[in-house]
DNA sequence: ACCCAGGAAATTC
DNA sequence: GAATTTCATGGG
């Protein structure tokens, strides 16, 4: 991966495997915007990123080479050669590699992980459009104010503090009391998200769902997004109807150990086809 | 009015 | 233990 910083931006040259309309707007992430004609802006790790696709450069605008060696490189999963995995996934199933090539442009994001736990917290029996809003005003209620119309991801600290009245004007519903929780939790160190990064996956999972209104699935979403692991495979309703209607018989392992990459190639391939579940 | 939404907890059988 | 109900809220 070769990179030069022009002027205020960061250009990474030659970039493959990568669309940010797939990577931003594929369901693993609920903060990010896109302005117009595939140009994104967005906030991770407390920094805002406006970002696009030039001919074969990916260029990210007002961008410090440290938050870019730092952040960024790793948020957008950069060093990893999707190219490749996505050949060897191919091999195992015929409808994988149709879902694959149909958004080869999708990446795994290394997302906060404390912001990934508690976003698809917020996410389950909801959906999507509802989701973002929520996130959105915990990020503007809560979070620091980083520009006009950013913020950063309220920190489990700053969430912790709160009682379940508090958050009552983000309208999460019944989902408030496993913020809190789940806030408590992290902010305390009970659960150290950065130990269950390096635990095995069983493990990991175990640690998790300890957190009230953390399940399977919040937990694999958990492990995917925010400490990547990518042999996570998260089971959603999607997933669920196309594991029974497109690869019966098979099991998450029986996609080795980039599972999670298979998964999302085949939710995304499976949300923009509903008519194969008819 | 009714159904569903990237589920999980509480309750019932 | 497995199956069912409930949980807030918003949109279709």
């Amino acid at each position: 991966m070769k990179y030069l910083l022009t002027g205020n931006d960061v250009t990474v040259e030659n970039i493959t495997d990568m669309d940010l309309k797939q990577t931003l707007d594929c369901g693993q992430s609920f903060r990010w915007q896109e302005l117009d004609e595939g140009s994104f802006i967005g906030v991770a790790f407390g920094k805002v990123l406006h970002l696009n696709i030039e001919g074969n450069n990916l260029v990210l605008h007002d961008c410090s080479e440290q938050d870019f060696l730092n952040i960024w490189k790793p948020y957008f999963d950069l060093e990893l050669d999707y190219t490749n995995i996505r050949n060897e996934l191919s091999n195992i199933h015929p409808i994988l590699n149709e879902a694959a090539l149909y958004a080869p442009g999708i990446r795994i994001l290394s997302q906060e992980p404390w912001e990934a736990l508690c976003s698809f917290i917020i996410s389950q029996n909801n959906n999507i459009p509802r989701i973002k809003g929520i996130i959105s005003r915990l990020c503007s209620s809560f979070g620091t104010q980083l520009s006009e119309n950013f913020f950063s991801f309220p920190s489990a600290k700053v969430l912790a503090s709160l009682n379940e009245d508090d958050l009552s004007p983000i309208r999460s519903g019944f989902r408030a009391k496993y913020i809190i929780d789940a806030a408590k939790k992290v902010a305390s160190g009970d659960i150290n998200l950065e130990e269950i990064r390096n635990m095995s996956i069983d493990d990991a999972r175990e640690e998790l769902i300890k957190i009230k209104g953390v399940g399977a699935k919040v937990a694999e979403c958990t492990l995917l997004y925010g400490l990547h692991r990518l042999d996570a495979f998260p089971l959603d309703v999607w997933m669920k109807r196309a594991m029974h209607n497109l690869f019966p018989g098979m099991t998450p392992t029986d996609f080795g150990k980039y599972a999670g990459i298979a998964q999302i190639y085949i939710f995304h391939y499976s949300r923009m086809h509903p008519e194969l579940f008819e």
